[in-house]
Formats: structure tokens, sequence, C-alpha cells
RNA sequence: GGCCCCAUGGUCUAGAGGCCUAGGACACCACUCUUUCAAGGUGGUAACCCGGGUUCGAAUCCCGGUGGGGUCACCA
């Protein structure tokens, strides 16, 4: 294979979303494994409607993803640049060199004229398509209408037979007949080229090799394939992969939760898992391997292996995958990754000092494997930053019922208050002593007691959750439950 | 509505005519481990959309139907 060089081309008037991400993904395993060129391109022709702030946006997606480009904004390249409101002239040459094989015609109906037939054809249960009624204009006709100060949009000359034949890497052959497509516009009354056209401009002349794109872009492709024709330029490879679908199988829209990558981070999944998550949906190695990471997609990748048919993306099987990833990563890593969630949930200070770094370490490692997201895990972090502020229900009916559960964090409180160490071992050697010298199960001990410390009746090993949280902590708060069931009887 | 794509459990998928008594994973349900939770282990429920062909034989090939999706913008 030659040179493979494939392009991410969003436009910027969003955030990226999964679908785009997957999108991105494709392209940039597909470079990889075959040691081409990742370019970025971005769509912004769209005056109204593209945003910096997006482009922005859809960088920090990529980047967060690790999805890097070898051209493009921010890097630059032999083929820029690389947002196409600056590539203006490009698209004017090309365009002359269709005015010049009389390929385009000038069409003066206004956008208002164009919806109203549109809905007059489809009320008509016709096909709505535009009719070419200004394709044979005089010059008389076309002075006039300029006089009248219209600016004309630019049409393509669509034949009208024959057939267009796409040949995707993805489904195969596949066939649209020429009269269905209509004479679309090139070139908009603002100056602007439209997509299409900016699109195939671009493609060729940034040398794309390989077009990986949603399927929505299938129906485009006869329409781009008639325009390398005129052009004179050879066509690259398409390959058009399915879409990602709500839960409810229809498009993915900001009503279905999250949708954006954004969201996705602000929620504390782990870019690796996302990554790995993606890949897996419309691809899969072998239909065995589920976790895997980047060098391990990049050598197995294969746009043969795409599947078909649209996938309906699953919150819960991402999830799976986060909390693997989570319980693997480095602590210290896990660490900085949770540090945000820690701060906005209040629980740390803006900086920390190298005492409590090392403590923080330590909580992630205790707690790690019992979260699935980032969120999760400083969520349940809590209690070993901030005092214990109430005791959960369920556990207080259980664990706190009667009269001896007073006198009971009173004699473990004696006890560890005594004790020579405050280790996890010297821990549960004392809670052994003490359950059997009061002929009781340690469970009997353990539950109140994890009640007490943490409010809660669920989280890491007792023994260890109290070494780290320390003795001065374990004893006040073994004080503080006791105040609180003298004070309420349960 | 026209055109195009697609069709294996609730979800993601493996399957390129006999290896399929349809495999894996998430989720779900049991059991197990256990100081709780989580993780882990074991087991289980659950699918080839329907109808015709072709073939000795079809989840796999062909046709039709049905269903879902996409697209028909001076959006990309």
């Amino acid at each position: 294979m030659a040179q493979v060089r494939v392009r991410f081309a969003p436009s910027p008037t969003g955030s990226l979303h999964v679908g785009g991400a997957r999108t991105a993904l494709f392209n940039w395993l597909f470079a990889r494994h075959h040691g081409g060129r990742m370019v970025l391109r971005i769509e912004d022709t769209d005056r109204s409607r593209s945003r910096e702030e997006s482009a922005r946006g859809i960088l920090e997606g990529m980047r967060w993803l690790e999805l890097d480009w070898d051209e493009g904004p921010e890097r630059g390249g032999d083929y820029g640049p690389y947002y196409q409101s600056q590539r203006l002239p490009v698209y004017r040459e090309y365009l002359h060199r269709l005015e010049e094989a009389g390929a385009v015609y000038p069409c003066y109906c206004t956008p208002e004229e164009l919806a109203a037939r549109r809905e007059e054809a489809r009320r008509a249960g016709r096909p709505p398509r535009y009719d070419g009624r200004c394709r044979a204009l005089s010059r008389q006709e076309r002075s006039d209408r300029e006089g009248r100060g219209i600016e004309p949009v630019l049409r393509l000359r669509v034949p009208a037979a024959g057939a267009t034949v796409v040949d995707d890497l993805i489904r195969g052959s596949v066939s649209f007949e020429n009269a269905v497509l209509d004479d679309f516009i090139l070139w908009k009354s603002d100056g602007m080229p439209t997509y299409n056209f900016a699109c195939v401009v671009d493609d060729a002349a940034m040398r794309i090799s390989h077009v990986v794109r949603a399927e929505e872009h299938l129906s485009n492709t006869p329409k781009q394939l008639l325009l390398y024709a005129v052009l004179g330029e050879e066509p690259p490879r398409f390959a058009h992969v399915p879409m990602i679908l709500a839960p409810d199988r229809s498009k993915l829209s900001k009503r279905h939760g999250a949708t954006s990558l954004e969201e996705f981070r602000q929620q504390g999944f782990l870019p690796q898992a996302m990554v790995n998550y993606l890949a897996l949906l419309g691809w899969s190695p072998d239909g065995v391997t589920e976790k895997m990471d980047r060098g391990f997609m990049v050598a197995h990748f294969d746009l043969g292996r795409v599947t078909h048919n649209a996938a309906v993306y699953d919150v819960q099987k991402l999830t799976w995958l986060n909390a693997i990833y989570l319980r693997e990563m480095a602590v210290a890593a896990l660490a900085r990754a949770v540090t945000p969630f820690l701060r906005r949930a209040g629980l740390i200070p803006e900086e920390l000092a190298g005492p409590q770094q090392e403590y923080l370490e330590r909580v992630v490692g205790l707690l790690r494997e019992r979260a699935h997201t980032l969120e999760e895990l400083a969520a349940l972090a809590d209690y070993f930053f901030r005092p214990v502020e109430g005791y959960d229900e369920k556990g207080v009916r259980k664990h706190f019922r009667g009269e001896g559960a007073a006198e009971l964090l009173a004699a473990v409180r004696e006890r560890l208050a005594g004790a020579e160490e405050f280790t996890a071992a010297a821990l549960e050697a004392a809670f052994s002593d003490l359950a059997a010298a009061r002929g009781v199960p340690r469970g009997a001990l353990i539950h109140p007691v994890r009640l007490a410390v943490t409010g809660r009746t669920m989280g890491p090993g007792l023994f260890e959750l109290l070494e780290l949280l320390g003795r001065e902590r374990v004893l006040d708060r073994l004080a503080r439950a006791q105040r609180w069931l003298e004070e309420n009887v349960v």
C-alpha cells in the first residue's frame, strides 16, 4: 500500500461526542497500523455555527484520549492550513477548474423558495430534489437576477444517466443511480464552499489515501466521487463505519445522558478505558479479547473486521472496563487522577503537602478496587478527609441497636487506647482477643466499629482502615459515636 | 415517501456451508470466598427477525417480506 494518509475532520459546532471520538480512534488506529499519517482538519465552513471554543474542545478531547495527529492545528504540516476557513484560495482555485470545464452554473433560487418547493414535493410524495430550473438560464436572465441584487449559489451539473459506484472497504460496492442525485450546491452565496466541495478539494489537495468516516456520509459519497471525476483527481478509498446509537436505538443526542467525551471525563472515566471501549464498538480483533492496550489495538486493527451494523453504546460495559483500569493503575498515577475529584468534593485543599500526598496514595490503594469511576472513588474516600457526619440508617438499626452498643464501643475504645502498636496486624489481634474475652464473634465488634468510624456499613478491611486513620482519629470517632448513642435511643 | 445501509441473547460481539448441542464479554440470577462492600471463583437464564429457495447439509449463499438506521439543507 502506498503512503497511508487518513484524516479526522470534525466540524467545530459542539463538543467531541462518542461517535466522533470513535471515528477519530479508527482513523488513528488505521494510520498507526500502517505506519501512515494522521491528519486533523477542522471543517469550519459554516460561519454561523462554527465556534473557536468547540475546536479547542475537540483538540482537548483528542489529547485526553492520546490520539495524536501528525499534521493539523498546532502542529502544522506540508498541506496546511488545516482550518477550512483559511483555505479559501485553494477552494477558489479548484472552483475555477470546474468553471473552466463548464461543470457548474449559478442558481438564483432563494433558500425560502427552495424550502417551499421541497415541502411541496414532500407533501405530493415526490422526492425533494432540486429541479434544475436555473441550469439553462440565458445571459439576460442571469443579469436580470444579479441586477436585483441576488447573490447566486453555484451548483454542479450532475449527469442524469448512469450510476456511480462506491467501492467501500467495509461494505463492498454500493451503487447509486445518478438520476437520484440532484445538482447540489458547491458554493454558498456567502462565498464559502459547501461541505461536499471543501471536503473533496481538501482530501485531494492533502493527498488523503483513505477516508474513514461515519456511515451517515455514505450517501454523500457518490456526489463526492462525481466531483473527483470532473476535477480529474483520483479519489481516495472509502470506509464507512457504522453509527453509534443511543440505548433506544435512535441517533445519539443530549437527552440520552452522557454523549460527549467531556461528560464521561467528568464522571470519572479514564481515557484508557474509554479508548478500549470505543475500539470494541464496531470492531473486535478476535471475538474474545476484551481488554486491550494501545499496542495491541494498533497491531491488530483491521478495517475488514469492522462490523456493518450500528452499535448501541452501553455505559455498564464501559464502567466495567473502567474499574479494571482503575485497579491496575499505579497508585501514584491513580492518586493524581482522583485529585481533581476530591477537590471538587471539597475533601482536599488546592495544594497537597508531601505527607498528605503519601496519605492520599494509601487511601487510594485501599479504595481502588471498590470503585468503578474516579468520581465514585472520591465519594468513597470522604471519611478519610473529614469527620463522620452521620451514620448509615440501616447500619444503625443493625449494629447500633440495643443497650450494649455504647458499652461495646467504650470497651473497644479502651482497648485501642492501650494498644502498643496501631498497625493492622496488631489491631486484628486486639479485636480477636477482645471478642474472645467477651465471648462474641469478631463480627460483633467489627461492624459497630466500622459504622462508628466511617459512618458506613461497607468499605475496606477494617484493620487497614483503622491503621490508616490513626489512633487519634479512631479514638475520637469512637467517643463521638458513644455520645451519639447516648443521645439517640435506638 | 425515494435512495442507501444493516439484521446472532437486554447490550457489544465471534461465526466467511458441515468443526454450532451457536463461542466470548457486559448486565442479570444463584452459589462460593469473606469482618462488610468490592474484586475473584463456580454455575445458570438468555440469540441466529420471518418466509421461500439453492444444497446431501445453511446462522452462514440467493430472493421476498418485516424491522431498525442513515440520507435526501446555501449543516457537516
